[in-house]
RNA sequence: GGGCGAUUAGCUCAGUGGUAGAGCACUGCCUUCACACGGCAGGGGUCGCAAGUUCGAACCUUGCAUCGCCCA
């Protein structure tokens, strides 16, 4: 016997563990079956699930459920992405937490060892999660964008490598000097994507630059109203900024060329406060005459926009700071005359060192308090600075150029449609792609720089020693499998004592000429520098390798066919790619689809997925988004415990409406909940009534209008809930389902069969047992991808030993009907659904106490109605409350009437309520059909609806009217019934 | 400033040209032999505003208003 309810907390992780245990998730290696594959959204190794995992994931899963269950070879790539920044953040902030030395006291390589034995221990949390919403991932399968590490050889690096190396032979990478968004926090640079614009509160400073050489001009002087009244000669020339400290690296003031005011500026000079530096008042379209004072100083090295006017200009750019945001020292800080009080200051200091120097030197004319636009690190949190530095970019502009064009061919679709725009933007105003960070948790870019400024990008470090030693003709060996090359001893010291500086003091020391070239002389400084035991040191000093490494995002780019055995020629690779569907949020499409799509064309030739869904943000209950810092941050985790995991997948799936966020709140994650309580109630009463589970239910042969009817209700919820998963609309096929087991299988079939199934007529109630527990055992597949733990419970406790002989409910096949419905069935059951309707309203209307049971008469209703309710007699009787049903010609004294259908149906309960209501009831109804006849009527006196409107428009309004009066009439002579009461 | 989207019942949302819908909330009745995480019945909307197209507009067009998101 089936406890009451379902208990997610006990079957859950029995159930996940039995699927995971008998390899359910794994692809069925079917090859004759089409393959089906979506690669999931690596989450970060640091993530814990929250709601736009848990939708993500409850979408993928449903999908994938799907078809495994339409018998497709089906593969969810499982895995997860190292995400460099917020990794390598975790790590440190532990070392400290702990006491332990920092990341820079320990050193590279024990660092990355113990972001690595963070990431075995505790890294991956997120898996289990995902476990517990029920995720069907081949987890034997569960990649790390950084590969195995156990195995250095592993394809993830190779993969990286590779396309590293390949994109620059063809110039598609290359090494560049500019301005880069840089984060003071963790001192690296980050992509324009990882930078937070945000609006906060800040202050133009209005400086006055005093003008060189004696110069003056007129300022025109407005009063209150903005009309000018005059001018004011003026020596100093005013500029505004939100970061005044940024003056110390001028080299230059804007005015916009056609601003009359500075015209005859123009050509003059400014000298700067502080730093006693000459700049040039230059002409260019960038400044704006309506913004501040309409002249804007110029920092090349510290602002995006300057940059572009300073290199117009021809101004060297100076740089004021340095890698943690110190104003700087040293050689720059002479460059640009910076004095020594401000070397060192930290940049929010050295702002204040500076308006307050202005403001003693009475040059500070104005604060102005409004709101800023200010860049933010997304993961530190820290204000962004512009920062000249040598970076490796990608050149994302040609590499889009395809990944547009297969948007535009159809080759890849985006679901919703309108989402097209968004990638389409972002394509076309495509910026070099910053693919360098200055961290140590990724993967290290393959380049090494060698004497002279050279550059090798090569897969290993073996090939950069072979190309450096090819370039200068010293003859080597090299290991064909491990790339690694052997150089003789001679050649050897040849190259170190030229290139290693170190070598080459070593060599003076010992009184040796570094520059020999005699094969005797090479003999002796190669013995010299040997037994030095620093061979090693001077090796690396010829040839450094790049100490940065890649974004992280670069190897997501790779996802779709790295984790399936790229640059390897997998039968994976062969099988799966390219995948069927990109499931993921809006917010992912520049970071990671639009890469993906670029990598994928350019490595494999073909699109990484046919459709992209991208499905809503989670918000709460209010559309907010959720944020820690709100504290309205809801836990999916929190209410699996609570309420299970199928409730919450699907709440996420009937409100997974495209192109619609979705507002989350815990009273709808109750009311699934409590559906699913509805089935297993379901279940439980089909125990009770011994409705087994018979496989299989030959339609032709079930005679019962009730079965052949519900029996074509199930077929109708199996087409729109599989139409609706085949094109991604989950919210239908949620509310199919929830529709068809709440509204039709529970509220009214298992209702109706009640008498069936315990009559005496053994035929029926066999034929109804049976199809009850079909019906039942159906809807269980139906809904198993939505809801997959109660189902499959279900579906091992309606039958016992089911699982043993036929398998778990997740890789049953997919229901598909071939049910002719039954016109006659369906209007016989749809009559006796009204009629009981009906009389339960007008019971409840007129007050009939709930208890009472009450004579019901059909007045002349002819040969088939009376069949119907003859038929249906016991049913009527149980759920309408009726004491007997008889047919009669007229309606009886004392009752009160009303029509279903075409019948006249008599209740006899004019003693027990109140007539004057009945006739209230009544009125309101003719009243109603009396304006619905005549609006109908108007519009079929309307000429040109007649003649313009399809005619099965106009013949549907017709038969309407017909309807409707003939329903008057019947309601009229009810009323008039009770006139005599 | 550019782009995208939203505006329908108290709340959350379906509904893309032909009689305005669901869930939740609310009101009344019911501890009826699957389920009170339940059953039955009911109240509640001039579909943001205005103009236009059309025989007919929540739906198409234009404008406006308000809100949200993305980008600069």
């Amino acid at each position: 016997m089936l406890d009451q309810r379902f208990d997610p907390a006990e079957a859950e992780t029995r159930l996940y563990k039995a699927w995971e245990a008998r390899g359910c998730f794994k692809p069925s290696g079917d090859t004759s079956a089409q393959a089906y594959s979506i690669v999931i959204p690596p989450p970060n190794v640091t993530g814990v699930l929250h709601m736009g995992h848990a939708l993500n994931n409850t979408l993928q899963d449903v999908l994938v459920r799907f078809e495994r269950m339409r018998g497709k070879n089906v593969l969810w790539q499982a895995g997860t992405d190292h995400a460099g920044i917020a990794t390598q953040m975790v790590v440190e902030r532990q070392l400290a937490e702990a006491g332990n030395e920092s990341r820079r006291e320990m050193g590279r390589d024990a660092f990355v060892d113990r972001v690595w034995a963070w990431k075995e221990e505790s890294g991956g949390a997120i898996v289990g999660q995902l476990k517990r919403l029920g995720a069907s991932c081949d987890w034997s399968r569960l990649a790390f964008t950084m590969g195995d590490r156990a195995e250095p050889d592993n394809n993830m690096m190779r993969a990286v490598t590779k396309v590293f190396v390949e994109l620059y032979k063809k110039g598609l990478i290359y090494r560049d000097k500019r301005l880069v968004n840089w984060d003071p926090h963790f001192q690296t640079a980050i992509s324009d994507l990882e930078v937070d614009q945000r609006e906060v509160n800040g202050h133009y400073w209005h400086l006055r630059y005093p003008l060189a050489d004696g110069v003056t001009y007129e300022h025109p002087v407005k009063d209150e109203d903005g009309n000018v009244t005059g001018t004011e000669t003026r020596n100093y020339i005013v500029v505004a900024t939100s970061r005044p400290e940024t003056m110390l690296g001028d080299t230059g003031v804007a005015v916009h060329p056609d601003d009359e005011r500075y015209a005859g500026l123009v050509g003059k000079f400014v000298e700067l406060p502080i730093v006693g530096r000459r700049v040039p008042i230059i002409a260019d379209d960038y400044a704006n005459p309506e913004k501040g004072s309409g002249a804007v100083k110029i920092t090349p090295a510290h602002d995006f926009n300057d940059f572009e006017v300073g290199k117009r200009a021809g101004h060297t750019p100076l740089n004021i700071l340095n890698a943690t945001a110190h104003i700087v020292d040293g050689a720059d800080a002479d460059a640009a005359g910076i004095p020594a009080d401000y070397r060192g200051l930290d940049r929010f200091d050295a702002r204040k060192k500076v308006v307050e120097t202005f403001e003693a030197l009475e040059m500070l004319q104005e604060i102005e308090n409004l709101k800023i636009e200010q860049p933010f690190g997304d993961r530190s949190n820290v204000v962004i600075e512009p920062w000249m530095t040598d970076q490796w970019y990608v050149d994302a502009k040609t590499m889009a150029q395809p990944a547009i064009a297969a948007v535009k061919e159809g080759k890849t679709r985006f679901v919703p449609e309108n989402w097209e725009k968004t990638y389409y933007n972002w394509m076309d105003n495509i910026q070099p792609w910053c693919v360098s960070r200055q961290l140590w948790w990724g993967h290290r870019i393959p380049a090494w720089f060698g004497p002279n400024g050279s550059i090798f990008v090569c897969n290993t470090e073996g090939d950069a020693w072979a190309s450096l030693l090819r370039e200068e003709e010293r003859p080597f060996t090299q290991d064909p499998s491990s790339r690694e090359v052997t150089i003789p001893h001679s050649e050897l010291a040849w190259v170190l004592s030229r290139f290693s500086p170190s070598a080459r003091s070593l060599l003076e020391e010992n009184e040796s000429d570094p520059d020999a070239s005699d094969p005797t002389d090479l003999m002796l400084n190669s013995a010299i520098l040997r037994s030095s035991g620093r061979i090693e040191e001077f090796r690396k000093e010829v040839l450094k390798q790049d100490e940065d490494v890649l974004d992280t995002w670069f190897s997501s780019a790779l996802w779709p066919f790295s984790t399936m055995g790229w640059p390897d020629k997998t039968p994976e690779l062969e099988t799966f790619y390219p995948t069927a569907t990109l499931i993921t949020a809006f917010d992912i499409i520049f970071f990671w689809v639009a890469r993906m799509m670029m990598m994928g064309i350019e490595f494999m030739g073909e699109v990484p997925f046919k459709d992209v869904y991208i499905h809503a943000l989670v918000l709460d209950e209010k559309g907010q988004k959720m944020s820690k810092s709100k504290g309205n941050v809801m836990d999916p985790l929190e209410l699996v415990n609570e309420y299970g995991a199928d409730a919450l997948r699907f709440t996420m799936g009937r409100m997974a409406g495209q192109g619609r966020n979705i507002r989350l709140s815990k009273q709808a994650v109750e009311s699934n909940r409590n559906f699913a309580t509805k089935l297993w109630n379901a279940a439980r009463f089909a125990e009770m009534n011994e409705c087994g589970a018979p496989g299989e239910i030959d339609f032709a042969k079930v005679t019962s209008p009730v079965n052949r009817w519900v029996l074509g209700e199930l077929d109708a919820c199996e087409a729109e809930a599989t139409k609706a998963i085949e094109e991604y609309r989950f919210n239908d096929a949620a509310g199919a389902l929830y529709k068809f087991i709440w509204n039709v299988l529970c509220d009214w079939y298992l209702e109706l069969i009640k008498p069936l199934l315990m009559g005496m007529d053994d035929t029926a109630k066999q034929e109804t047992r049976d199809v009850c527990g079909y019906v039942l055992d159906e809807t269980l597949k139906l809904l198993h991808p939505f809801m997959p733990f109660v189902t499959e419970e279900l579906w091992e406790r309606r039958a016992a030993g089911r699982v043993d002989e036929q398998g778990f409910l997740m890789l049953q096949s997919w229901p598909q009907y071939d049910i002719a419905r039954d016109a006659g069935a369906d209007d016989e059951i749809q009559w006796v659904i009204d009629l009981i309707t009906e009389v339960r309203s007008l019971r409840n209307d007129l007050g009939v106490p709930a208890g009472s049971k009450i004579p019901l008469s059909l007045v002349n209703a002819g040969p088939v109605i009376e069949d119907r309710a003859y038929r249906h007699e016991d049913i009527l009787k149980r759920i309408a409350r009726l004491e007997d049903i008889v047919v009669s010609e007229a309606v009886p004294d004392g009752a009160v009437s009303t029509v279903v259908g075409e019948t006249v149906v008599a209740l006899g309960i004019a003693d027990q309520i109140d007539v004057a209501e009945a006739r209230n009831r009544l009125d309101k109804e003719i009243g109603q059909l009396d304006k619905d006849i005549m609006s109908t009527e108007k519009k079929l006196g309307n000429e040109a609806f007649v003649s313009k409107a399809p005619p099965e428009i106009v013949e549907e309004n017709r038969e309407r009217i017909v309807d409707w009066t003939g329903r008057r009439e019947k309601l009229k002579a009810a009323r008039k019934s009770l006139e005599d009461l």
